[in-house]
DNA sequence: GGCCAGGACACCA
DNA sequence: TGGTGTCATGGC
């Protein structure tokens, strides 16, 4: 994404380094909106490969569906999800999606993505278990909605890099992406499918720098962006 | 065997 | 309003 204009700043820079060194993410794993709703809910705080068995899971069993998980007892879902850890909650807030897309939209993802932004988002976020993340990830992958998801891999990288404070808001990190990125849901989607690749390879919380596509940590001192 | 992972929420001061 | 505890499995 080489930009000539003035502005060409760190979050481009970083940008162009991910992708000559992945090419295109693909981001994010996932057949169908649905699919993708549920894995945005139960990969909350866990490795997306635990979370893959419980999808895998569900699959197996035929309940890959608002519906059908509506149908299912807890026990059987506390078995389906298991492997994605916190099973109990994740069940409980997964169950809260699917009531609310059934009652509200026949269970259709379209109909819930037709809806208008903001107004969609602030739905989302009432919703028990959907927090600002999780929200986006459903907006940005399952409803194509230009919001460019933070997590705490980019927190952690681009504070590590010396361009944000560690504890930077949420929202406040995101309008920074938004403001320096074109309003593209592929741009905004591979971008953030490249922070997950690096920051699984490299900026655990015991980073390996020394290979880094980003190249060596910058001098920490003031932010450079604000 | 211990640490860690792509969050969200309840509770308390 | 901010800090802390809780939820749980699987890989390394």
């Amino acid at each position: 994404m080489t930009d000539a204009r003035p502005q060409y700043d760190a979050i481009l820079r970083f940008h162009d380094a991910l992708h000559a060194h992945y090419g295109p993410t693909h981001w994010w794993p996932g057949e169908t909106p649905f699919e993708i709703a549920v894995g945005a809910i139960l990969t909350q705080n866990t490795a997306w490969t635990n979370v893959e068995r419980a999808i895998d899971n569900l699959k197996a069993a035929d309940a890959l569906d608002p519906r059908a998980l509506l149908a299912r007892g807890d026990e059987e879902l506390h078995e389906l999800l298991r492997p994605a850890g916190f099973f109990r909650v994740k069940t409980k807030r997964l169950l809260h999606f699917c009531r609310h897309l059934v009652d509200h939209y026949d269970g259709d993802m379209a109909r819930l993505a037709a809806r208008p932004m903001p107004a969609l988002r602030r739905e989302l976020l009432a919703l028990h278990g959907i927090g600002p993340e999780t929200a986006d990830d459903i907006l940005l992958y399952a409803c194509d909605k230009p919001v460019f998801v933070i997590d705490a891999y980019t927190r952690r990288i681009f504070s590590r890099h010396g361009l944000c404070p560690p504890d930077i808001d949420y929202h406040a990190l995101q309008a920074l992406f938004e403001a320096h990125l074109p309003r593209d849901i592929h741009v905004y989607g591979e971008y953030h499918g490249l922070i997950v690749f690096v920051g699984k390879d490299f900026c655990r919380r015991s980073p390996k720098c020394d290979a880094c596509p980003l190249g060596p940590l910058l001098d920490p001192g003031q932010p450079v962006l604000s």
